[in-house]
DNA sequence: AGTCACAGATCAACCACACGGTAGGTTTTG
DNA sequence: CAAAACCTACCGTGTGGTTGATCTGTGACT
């Protein structure tokens, strides 16, 4: 489940507990979202006492930033990285939404924290506001390569509507994993704005 | 900002406190999702104490279901009603994404509680699952009599991509008001179906 | 390598507060 | 005047966070 790296001999103790700390807390918020999930829950998932939890991390909060960030961490060269061309950035989207669909904890991270995180007063406000808005930003860019001139949509629209569609399908599959193919309404979506080809590759 | 019935002279005063308590619930459960809103909170909102809330409503929970079927009934003639043509169905629903623009408390209430509603133990998971799936169903006979023939997408797909756009929409839209057009992302959305002109009816 | 001291890790106990729900009495209303 | 509405007070439980004491891992020194 975790494939980060849990597993550190060449760490003192302090990091390795912080990490399971992480771990844990990503595990729980995961599951649950943010709010629903206690400093004791996760304690007893990382095996010590909430006050130990609070030895490592100064609040409740910071773990959730400290999640959030080193996950974000892990995809961020798939999207945002130095320069894979504009079709390639699509290709590692379709590739993400394909481990997604191995992986509901995370996608149920996302989908509980950034409809949580829509409260101003949320923790997590921020962080999201900047990663939609970082995210809209790149993909408009690759949009504008890859949409022919005379096409419908405009690059931004095409990478609201792209995020949005991602969003809304996780949410709908969650709920009901048997009725929602994540996979091929994003395909049929890039399909419609022939930014891929027509064929279909199992 | 309500404007359902409430204020009823024809009333018991049961009756009216009883509306004001729902009212309270949906403001703020809009604002904050459900956890995250307490009894307590509902009752000063509503002018009475917790205690007297549980007197109308058994649980907090009860609370929540009757703020959902109660807010469904307003919309549901739109989407679900005896026959409006296929074409009529897609109007509405462009109305509705306008009048979501106009009332946040609505929008965030549907975002949070869909995603915190994931949870199979979440008390409206039930009502959501059932949601989505009867949207779906109605959605996709819909499309079956809109869509060409030879269209890139079949009916069922569209109607999951249809739902998943206005959901994800939101999110976005509830985060950064500013950098994203509803309405219009839908529209083209539908363009891009060939399901509405492409003339821009501002 | 062995040892030793100290910083870092961990815990039990506690705090003030908030939660959902209950019990039983008092007021209000139809 | 009965029934419905409502309140005060309470219960048990859980929360995030603090305190101070106790272990223990680790790096430096011999």
């Amino acid at each position: 489940m975790t494939d980060q790296a849990t597993e550190g001999p060449r760490m003192t103790k302090g990091e390795r507990t912080r990490q399971r700390i992480i771990d844990a807390a990503f595990e729980l918020f995961s599951r649950s979202g943010y709010r629903a999930v206690s400093l004791r829950d996760i304690a007893a998932h990382a095996g010590l006492t909430h006050a130990g939890v609070l030895h490592h991390f100064p609040s409740k909060e910071a773990t959730l930033i400290d999640v959030l960030t080193r996950r974000d961490q892990v995809d961020a060269h798939l999207v945002l990285d130095p320069g894979p061309s504009a079709a390639e950035l699509i290709d590692n989207l379709v590739d993400i939404v394909e481990r997604n669909t191995r992986t509901p904890g995370l996608v149920s991270l996302y989908a509980k924290l950034s409809a949580e995180s829509t409260d101003p007063d949320h923790p997590a406000n921020y962080y999201f506001t900047r990663r939609y808005r970082l995210l809209r930003d790149h993909l408009t860019s690759a949009f504008s390569v890859l949409l022919e001139d005379g096409s419908p949509v405009s690059p931004g629209t095409a990478a609201v509507q792209l995020l949005a569609l991602q969003d809304g399908l996780q949410v709908q599959w969650l709920l009901d994993p048997e009725a929602v193919d994540m996979r091929s309404a994003t395909l049929d979506y890039l399909r419609l704005l022939g930014v891929v080809e027509e064929t279909d590759d199992t």
